[in-house]
DNA sequence: CGGCAAGATTGATGAATGTCGATATCTGAA
DNA sequence: TTCAGATATCGACATTCATCAATCTTGCCG
């Protein structure tokens, strides 16, 4: 195990680095790989960046059906990930669903990663 | 070469704009997924955490692979697609492979959630 | 030279994912 | 109540992905 800087292997009880966590923790590295997934493809970007200029800031499913090129059970599909995700909220009116985007949720999402 | 068609009505503030451009082209959504793409693993994520928090901002393999818990070849795997995204760089001396953050890199990514 | 260590690449495999067609659920109207 | 439209859910399929074992490439040093 030649190491290029020798790397002192566990004798915690160091003075020199005292709270050095060497990373975020595997649960927490889980969770925002979810959000981070729900962004990962590019039809659901297309529909979050619809439903961000949208007018009134949301938008039903008739409306991103056409503009994705997508069957409807697919966009419902995605709709539904970006709800879970936390990045949009769905409103049912009469027999139509309204999405919308979630207040601070990119810039939450900006500060999953400036605090990696 | 400029078209001189190029101007977009930005400022035009109290008329609408008829041709509302929807949402973010395809293509363009196709080439920030694949950004967010390589964000989407937790141990991708764990990675980035671990470079940045290494001393000297910059890691080899070797010291990637036990907190991990991964195998060598999958590690690598992991720092490839990390690189090919832009957001690590690899450097090689001698025999091992410095990882180092691209500077400026995740405050990019994060403009990518901002400009939807 | 030969051997060795670090890291990258290849091939294979099981799991996750995106998409669609068919169907179910729910709501307003006749 | 019955019908029609909007949306959600289910089942299936093809593709992509994460992981590992084995192998290849490269650079160091005896």
């Amino acid at each position: 195990m030649s190491s290029p800087q020798t790397l002192e292997p566990a004798v915690d009880a160091d003075c020199c680095a005292p709270t050095q966590k060497p990373a975020i923790s595997a649960g927490e590295a889980h969770h925002r790989a979810l959000v981070f997934k729900a962004l990962a493809d590019p039809n659901r970007l297309r529909l979050l960046s619809i439903v961000k200029r949208a007018d009134g800031g949301e938008a039903c499913v008739c409306d991103l059906t056409e503009p994705l090129d997508l069957g409807q059970p697919t966009v419902s599909h995605h709709l539904k990930i970006l709800v879970e995700a936390g990045l949009l909220s769905r409103e049912k009116r009469g027999t139509w669903a309204y999405y919308s985007l979630v207040p601070g949720a990119v810039e939450r999402t900006a500060g999953l990663l400036a605090s990696l």
